[in-house]
DNA sequence: ATTGGCACTCGAAACAGGTGAGTGCCAACT
DNA sequence: AGTTGGCACTCACCTGTTTCGAGTGCCAAT
């Protein structure tokens, strides 16, 4: 069948390139591949894909190189996922179960997906919004000033210092401390910061200043998304690997690895840890990236995506191997938070 | 006197190649800076300059470059300090008073440091060891597991879960955490680890397990320097403005900012925020970051060093403007820090 | 539909000559 | 002794030219 020969013909000039980095001519293709037809064949095949904007020439001259649309197709319907060697997927469980805390998973993992895929990676920390609160506690630290510490079910903890308008004895204190886990024991942030409200009313208007304050920090804490955009980058020095023509786009890459707006923007909705999120080249929501893809992935404990993790390569990368990497190690980190 | 005029040949190569980054020869010098002399005579100046290696030619016909003596020289004799515009002033102070926490006030110097200097800057958490205790508290989350938590004078928070072998009730968690806090309240972290020895054999020998549980957990927490090890990196963006032959010097440079330990190593050892270290080429204590220079200063309250922070950038930098600028910083920080 | 043959294209590499910034050295001047 | 003008020389860099060859498109034959 014509059409499955021109596919092939496809998939071939994109391992090539990959691999090779350089365009594909059609002599080299038949013998690196095994297709068993002539180089003038394999040409028709070339200039019809050609036509149909899945490959290009770089100039008039010269073998051909996946376009955006090329590689698309590739991902969409030609590529098989690669499994990852046991070795690998050792290296990861060990690795991963070596972590003492929520920093350290975070790091470990971001260290790990940037060896795997020798490509810059991207780990999102697991978002406040659907945690929950697992403790507040209240801590006198002066007569005036109180530490608030939040506790939440991911092991996140957040703190804030309060200025109390007037005195409060530690009894006063402790009542306090004990209406608001009461409120908000349990609770998903966004439900916790709503009955919150009510705690004030339950005092005397006298004292109810200070509790006022008090549930003002510990609402804005809960709503603080000022951390839940915290991501971490690693394996900015692949790079440099890249090489090529991809001096020109190392510049706009390392601003945007520093703005974490933008790497949020790139790493995308969180999905499901078996859903991948690949973006190529123009489908990128970010201009100055276009000549680079995104590979990711949702994670979080029980299957339920909490952030997103990723990575960031040229366009011209090995989807199938570094997919299998992401997706099996977006797997892994979601049953180690499972477990802790 | 000829010994002065060929210092200031010296500073105008170096100037001179600074900025335009461009091998400097003796015409082009005459005519930029005032030195009342013909270019016959500089010639001579520079030929006994590179005799005494302070500069060297890159190839037989062009200009000369500075080499790292040359640099050396420069900062350490011929460089004044370039004292700041009014506006970079303002614009340190509102950024910084800006910061609502540590975190922040991190990452807002880091910011701040890459954008003046336009190179990479490393900034290093303030260290633990010398910060004294603010605070202990415990938290009962579950019948055998507490959440401790560890206030630094700093504003720095650590905390650890701790798993006890048997129940305690609410009582007695309140009388440990007083003596904790009896025990370690002021003292320095390597002081008050000491004294926390003492803790456990005031309790019935029955009720000591848990407690030396939690003793063990605090004093780990206190002596805990992997957080001490905290660098946080900017700017990396600008490694591509300084182009040229450096692009052979990104791959290391990316590789060694990945690195926590290399960093802390180039940083050095923390000195008063008023002594800048300037490390030249060679002078780098790592190899592969031979061609760069890195200008660190200490920083803390009170003129007390707690951490480091400074920038690395190619050996060839504006060395005045460089330092003022790291030192400008470094001594805001220290003073928001000791209002904080 | 496939294939061998063939003329054609055009980037990359290799080569050649010209240009000029910069040098080193020397003899003359202060 | 220190400074200067003069002068021959070097060598990276630019520019134009040539050659080379991988790769193409097209066509006629199978």
């Amino acid at each position: 069948m014509v059409e499955d020969r021109k596919l092939a013909v496809l998939r071939a000039i994109v391992e090539d390139y990959v691999s090779t980095q350089e365009p594909v001519g059609s002599k080299a293709l038949v013998e690196r591949h095994g297709l068993g037809v002539s180089p003038a064949t394999v040409r028709n095949d070339m200039a019809a894909l050609e036509d149909e904007g899945f490959i290009t020439q770089p100039h008039t001259s010269a073998g051909r190189i996946p376009t955006d649309k090329g590689y698309r197709l590739f991902v969409d319907r030609l590529s098989q996922v690669k499994p990852l060697s046991a070795a690998e997927k050792r290296a990861i469980a060990t690795l991963l179960r070596g972590a003492i805390d929520l920093d350290d998973v975070v790091q470990r993992t971001v260290r790990l997906l940037a060896h795997l895929t020798r490509q810059v990676a991207i780990v999102q920390y697991p978002t406040l919004s659907r945690s929950t609160v697992r403790h507040v506690e209240l801590v006198t630290l002066a007569s005036t000033r109180l530490l608030l510490v939040l506790i939440l079910s991911t092991g996140r903890v957040e703190q804030r210092v309060v200025e109390l308008p007037e005195a409060l004895d530690d009894d006063t204190v402790a009542r306090i401390r004990t209406a608001l886990n009461r409120a908000t024991l349990g609770e998903k942030l966004s439900d916790a910061a709503e009955r919150l409200v009510e705690v004030p009313e339950q005092y005397e208007p006298d004292e109810r200043a200070p509790v006022a304050v008090i549930v003002a920090t510990l609402v804005e804490a809960m709503s603080d998304h000022r951390s839940d955009e915290r991501v971490v980058v690693g394996g900015t020095a692949n790079l440099a690997r890249f090489g090529d023509g991809f001096d020109a786009s190392i510049k706009p890459m390392l601003e945007a690895l520093e703005e974490h707006v933008v790497l949020l923007k790139l790493l995308g909705e969180a999905s499901s840890p078996s859903r991948l999120t690949v973006r190529i080249g123009h489908e990128v929501p970010h201009q100055e990236l276009s000549t680079t893809s995104v590979v990711a992935t949702g994670y979080g404990p029980g299957d339920e995506a909490l952030a997103t993790l990723g990575i960031v390569g040229p366009t011209r990368m090995d989807y199938p191997g570094t997919m299998a990497t992401v997706r099996a190690v977006a797997r892994y980190v979601s049953k180690i938070l499972d477990e802790g």
